[in-house]
DNA sequence: GACTGCACGC
DNA sequence: GACGTACGTGCAGTCC
């Protein structure tokens, strides 16, 4: 069979299937009809034409370059309705089910990308056929492309070849972009010549060939009018030329390869008719069971439900925060029935509190931690919980973004209203009235039924339940407890560094200002800018996307060319710990006098926690002016004391263990300091031969193997070239043949498996391992040898954490556990009790897995943060 | 409200 | 040659 390509516009024929068929929508209150249309196109495409390569491209955002030629371009278009934006997700979820391939790429349009993909294809003499609603695209026509192009509705189409173009206008392809130059495009805004219009700019056009002539020939046109509109607007129009024309050489890291088309198996497309109630397309097709949502049963009363076996339970608030705001009601179901119940409801149920707490009683959740936080909120000490598919969502693929219920559930080919479709966002967020509420809620509890068992088989097939059940379940547990519990902060400590800091800042201002000749906003990147490289004539070394960088790299690299600079990076930095910290740490205490961080467990991409709402892992430390800021952070009671216990290069000593390498395991075996080791290696000297520049030196590789940094961004922190760091990378791997041959074996299991995976097995996908384009390659590289890393010294702490948390309740250790920051934690402990828990927390540390080389643990304590070090 | 530049931690 | 290069969160400024 002969290869054909179908490229589609998938922004504009989204478009046209919207405004072409009515509104319609599912049981779910979901709008459907834009995907209908598409749907019916994509299975007249495939019926009729029998592609072998198929693309949907898209634009990506809202500027493209063709903004930075004329800023008003698209100008003057209407907001796309939010019934069509809704249904975007949809139809990409489409595409993927036909197992057609789609792209978007930023700062280009999908005609752009569709352009290249058509040149490449034309280059390769593959016929090609585009799909659009937009008469731009007809400028791509020649004898291997054909642009059809819809006229109304999405299924009469008209077909431009050279010929149809030739016979409607009596050029050919290769002049419409200068046509559109002439007349310009009211839909894009591009201005074109005014009184000009199709039958003028086709008139010309044949008459002298292209716009250039058009205005090198203004002399031999009489019309006065269009001579005058023609003469003042050349400008105009040479620009609307360029803005009309199609950009064949966008930067796309996908290629003609790439976009094979694949058999498309029936059940996703089952799933998803099913889910969108495409019923006339269902019937068309063989069906096969997939799971379907069941209809919602909404019993009158908790009572009805069957609390004799395992439940979904799904308990929320109004907004994020759910430790302080408003607890909405409890939704139930028992598979069949479903129950709503406010929260007064619940603490009047003698029975269903108890069945809560009842920990034989299995209950299945979406985000386990912030369950148990609102039902503690009621005085319920949730038990019990067996599966969260939040989790489990995040353990099968940490890239997911986890929005919601809808989100997870749309994954699955169930279809759910988004909590913002609910509740609405930003200021606008409100709790709808009850019918619809409860609705919403009995939906999701029973997406949360039938969504466990589905990915608990999931789990097991990646052999991950372990890690789910053994690991993430109960860390959320134990967070939860962390996050009620929060730390205890001083606001007067605070106030009292406010005062020190406003007073030195103002100094400053009062020095730069002077410095400047005038008064400027030091915040303002942009005008500070302005100050120092043109009113100072200060050398600019970097550019940002708006202007100069004025970041600390290039301010230090000033230091000597002017005093301003010095009193701007003091500034900088006291400003920073003044509103982020000073001013920020006192907006976020509590009215019990202590500050309550949520950590996000299903976020970052390595399997680390991070914490928001304060931020408490990034705490000022490697300066002592910020470090005193910890001075704020006490315990809770007299008598107590702050425990700081962190792993002693964690990383560094999973890589050793993961790669065997002899004398990586030696030094840890012998407690040896690594980065001596390691530069005793690169630099193939003694121990008594490394300096402080070469330990120095060896620290920053050591830093880049964990952080997986490119030789740019080790040239960056050592100061030295590019080249020169390339080398110092090689020298390092030649040293450790384990860790190269480590390195090469993992890239090797990204392009095998297309993941890679940490000790405990939690899993990260690397689908740029193969990418064309050298950057996102060589990032999903670096990716694919830190991931392991990284990632299994958090599966180290997590279960730390978790085995101390289970240990501690058989003691009578008094102590909390208060904080987690990557490789330390943070409790409040009886001064009395520090030298057993010390031990205690230590053994828990130390010994959470055994690796071929010791783990080593090293702690403090003192009145606060800053003196526990 | 969304985006940018910058800066803090690991 | 590829032009942007660990991961996060939060602040202020800017533009819409």
């Amino acid at each position: 069979m002969k290869d054909k390509l179908v490229l589609i516009d998938g922004n504009s024929l989204a478009f046209r299937a919207f405004y072409a068929l009515p509104l319609l929508s599912n049981h779910a209150g979901i709008h459907t009809n834009a995907v209908y249309g598409f749907t019916l196109l994509l299975e007249k495409i495939l019926k009729d034409e029998n592609p072998t390569h198929f693309l949907v491209a898209f634009d990506a955002g809202k500027t493209t370059f063709r903004h930075s030629t004329f800023g008003d371009y698209k100008g003057g278009r209407q907001k796309t309705p939010p019934e069509l934006s809704e249904q975007f997700p949809l139809i990409r979820k489409l595409i993927e089910a036909y197992h057609i391939k789609h792209y978007e790429l930023e700062n280009y349009e999908a005609d752009d990308i569709i352009g290249t993909l058509a040149r490449e294809a034309t280059e390769n003499r593959m016929e090609t056929i585009i799909i659009t609603g937009d008469r731009d695209l007809t400028q791509l026509v020649n004898d291997y492309v054909s642009v059809y192009y819809t006229k109304k509705g999405v299924t009469d189409i008209d077909r431009y070849t050279p010929d149809f173009v030739k016979e409607k206008y009596g050029f050919g392809p290769e002049k419409i972009i200068d046509l559109k130059g002439l007349m310009g495009d009211k839909s894009d805004n591009i201005p074109g010549v005014p009184g000009v219009g199709e039958k003028t700019a086709v008139k010309l056009l044949l008459e002298y060939g292209t716009l250039e002539e058009v205005i090198g020939h203004l002399d031999d046109i009489k019309a006065k009018k269009l001579n005058e509109n023609l003469t003042n607007h050349q400008a105009d129009a040479l620009m609307s030329k360029k803005l009309a024309t199609i950009e064949v050489h966008a930067p796309v890291d996908i290629g003609l390869q790439d976009v094979k088309l694949e058999d498309a198996a029936n059940d996703k497309k089952i799933e998803l008719f099913k889910a969108l109630e495409f019923k006339q397309l269902l019937d068309q097709m063989e069906t096969a069971p997939v799971v379907q949502q069941q209809e919602l049963i909404i019993a009158d009363s908790i009572d009805e439900l069957d609390l004799s076996g395992a439940t979904a339970v799904f308990i929320d608030c109004f907004k994020d925060n759910y430790l302080v705001n408003e607890v909405l009601p409890l939704a139930m179901t028992d598979g069949e029935k479903t129950a709503v119940v406010t929260a007064e409801e619940i603490k009047n149920h003698a029975q269903l509190t108890a069945y809560l707490a009842d920990a034989d009683k299995k209950k299945y959740v979406f985000d386990a931690k912030k369950n148990v936080v609102l039902m503690k909120r009621l005085g319920i000490d949730m038990q019990g919980i067996d599966f969260d598919v939040m989790l489990a969502s995040y353990l099968l693929d940490p890239s997911r973004t986890i929005v919601d219920v809808a989100e997870t559930a749309g994954l699955h080919g169930m279809i759910l209203p988004s909590n913002e479709q609910i509740f609405g966002k930003g200021a606008k967020m409100a709790i709808p009235e009850e019918t619809e509420l409860k609705d919403y809620f009995g939906r999701q509890v029973q997406a949360i039924y039938q969504l466990t068992d589905k990915m608990k088989d999931e789990l097991r097939q990646n052999e991950q339940l372990k890690l789910h059940d053994e690991l993430e379940l109960p860390l959320s547990l134990v967070l939860a407890g962390m996050e009620y519990q929060g730390i205890t902060v001083d606001r007067n400590a605070l106030i009292e560094m406010q005062d020190e800091l406003k007073t030195r800042i103002d100094e400053l201002m009062a020095t730069i200002y002077g410095l400047a000749g005038h008064e400027f906003n030091i915040n303002s990147p942009k005008q500070l800018g302005v100050i120092l490289f043109e009113e100072l004539k200060l050398p600019a070394a970097k550019k940002t996307k708006t202007g100069y960088s004025t970041a600390v790299d290039v301010l230090e690299g000033l230091r000597d060319k002017h005093e301003i600079i010095p009193a701007i990076l003091d500034y900088r930095q006291l400003a920073k710990l003044q509103s982020t910290y000073v001013e920020g740490l006192q907006k976020m205490i509590d009215e019990d006098g202590k500050i309550h961080t949520r950590f996000n467990q299903v976020l970052a991409q390595t399997g680390r926690l991070s914490s928001v709402e304060p931020n408490l892992q990034n705490i000022p430390i490697r300066l002592d002016e910020g470090r005193k800021i910890r001075k704020a952070f006490t315990a809770s009671e007299p008598g107590w004391v702050i425990f700081a216990a962190d792993y002693s290069q964690i990383e560094l000593r999973v890589l050793a263990h993961i790669t065997e390498d002899k004398s990586m395991m030696d030094a840890f075996n012998h407690g040896i300091d690594i980065h001596t080791k390691t530069a005793m290696e690169v630099f193939d000297v003694d121990n008594n031969a490394v300096d402080a520049n070469m330990r120095r030196q060896a620290k920053a590789v050591n830093f880049g193997i964990v952080y997986g940094i490119s030789d740019y961004g080790l040239s960056q922190s050592l100061g030295i070239s590019r080249p020169a760091a390339a080398r110092f990378i090689e020298d390092y791997l030649e040293s450790f043949p384990n860790v190269k041959q480590y390195m090469d074996d993992v890239i090797q299991q990204a392009k095998r498996d297309g993941y890679v995976s940490t000790l405990l097995n939690r899993r990260r996908y690397i689908p740029d391992i193969n990418a064309r384009n050298f950057n996102a390659r060589g990032f999903a590289e670096r990716t694919a040898m830190n991931t392991p890393i990284q990632g299994s010294a958090a599966d180290i702490i997590k279960l730390a954490m978790v085995n101390y948390a289970r240990e501690i309740r058989k003691t009578d250790f008094k102590a909390k556990l208060l904080l987690q920051v990557h490789d330390e934690l943070i409790f409040e402990v009886p001064e009395e009790e520090i030298e057993a828990f010390s031990l205690f927390v230590k053994d828990m540390m130390e010994n959470a897995m055994e690796l071929n080389v010791p783990l080593l643990v090293e702690s403090n304590y003192g009145a606060s943060w800053y003196e526990a070090k």
